[in-house]
DNA sequence: GCCAACGTTGGC
DNA sequence: GCCAACGTTGGC
């Protein structure tokens, strides 16, 4: 099993919307790297933190998991992108915020907080998991 | 709202 | 295949 970390803006589908619907797709991936994970490495039973982007707080929110692999958006005879399908599992009592993460030794090397990252589907390490639920 | 860091596009 | 121009992401 694998931990991954998701990017959306809360105010485009948060957490709570999530949580409302209990299973959501993720689609509109359109980074040729993300793509590849959604494609290749992404498996169901897979656990991801969901981050809010681009909206206060800057934080990780809560968790999600892998309940339908890579699959293609369109066109399954010659796809281009790739979604996976998620179910809510909780929603943090309190977030952990952009500010926490960079205080703490292990994850402040998330690739998250790296300058310049962009990418909107990270891989976590299984060190980086068990330090941000404990941060919470 | 600004702008740095990336990613993509398209002319050559 | 290079690279300038443009578009997007996302923290600040």
């Amino acid at each position: 099993m694998k931990y991954w970390l998701f990017k959306s803006e809360a105010d485009v589908y948060s957490i709570d919307d999530l949580k409302r619907d209990r299973v959501t797709f993720w689609d509109g991936i359109r980074n040729y790297q993300a793509r590849n994970f959604l494609r290749d490495q992404i498996k169901k039973g897979d656990q991801v933190f969901f981050y809010h982007s681009n909206s206060e707080p800057l934080a990780i929110v809560g968790i999600c998991e892998v309940v339908k692999e890579g699959y293609p958006e369109s066109d399954p005879q010659k796809p281009t992108w790739f979604m996976v399908d998620v179910k809510f599992v909780k929603k943090f009592k309190n977030p952990i915020t952009r500010d926490i993460l960079q205080k703490n030794k292990i994850t402040q090397k998330m690739m998250l907080l790296q300058k310049g990252s962009r990418l909107s589907i990270q891989p976590v390490t299984k060190e980086e998991w068990e330090s941000v639920l404990k941060l919470e």
